[in-house]
DNA sequence: GGCGTCGTTCGATAGTTGTCGAACAACGGT
DNA sequence: ACCGTTGTTCGACAACTATCGAACGACGCC
């Protein structure tokens, strides 16, 4: 199966702001961005193991993560250098949590 | 009426970043960049005025954008400084057009 | 006052997206 | 070989969104 990791080039950035576009996978890239790489199911965010993976989908299709299998677990991390290269200032700016109201 | 101009700290950021997640909103906003203050009518980019009506409003109510009347038409610009403070980099990591490939 | 321009709003529609449970697949340990 | 754990995939469904034409409203001008 191909892991449909894209070059970062090839992505409109429309498709990278529509994936940061979410709450639940603004924390995922948030604690990927705290914690580096990490498994799958730590990201438990009160949704559904189903609606996990499709947003783990749709950010690794969007160039954000990359995943690579590790036993019984898929290991996601952000690809933040070639994002920071890409479009600076962009995870900086959406990553720091902002204050509640 | 009320013009639905928000204060930016108020947006939650998914919004920011939804209302710049559409091709037709980017070129909006690139051209209020590049040619600042204009009106609504200036944005010609292949879609009906309905629905440019419709982008303009999503970018007010996401705090991108202010509009005020003047005449016959209404004059948009860009909330840059209040975007620049509250998202620095931003703007300018989504502004810069990207190489068609 | 009447007209044309500029823009918003309404209602409809087609497409996209977030969500879930259930079924499936891969792997490690016992 | 069997299980439990970990993720993905498959419908299905509800909610949202982009789009349009048509109707409407506001303004300046003749």
């Amino acid at each position: 199966m191909e892991p449909h990791e894209p070059d970062l080039t090839a992505v409109p950035v429309t498709s990278v702001l529509a994936a940061l576009a979410d709450d639940v996978r603004l924390q995922i890239v948030r604690a990927l961005a705290e914690g580096g790489e990490s498994p799958c199911g730590s990201f438990d965010f009160g949704v559904s193991k189903a609606t996990r993976s499709h947003h783990l989908k749709v950010l690794r299709e969007a160039g954000l993560t990359r995943t690579r299998a590790a036993g019984t677990s898929r290991l996601v991390r952000l690809r933040r250098d070639e994002l920071d290269k890409l479009y600076p200032g962009l995870l900086d700016a959406v990553l720091t949590q902002r204050p509640p109201a």
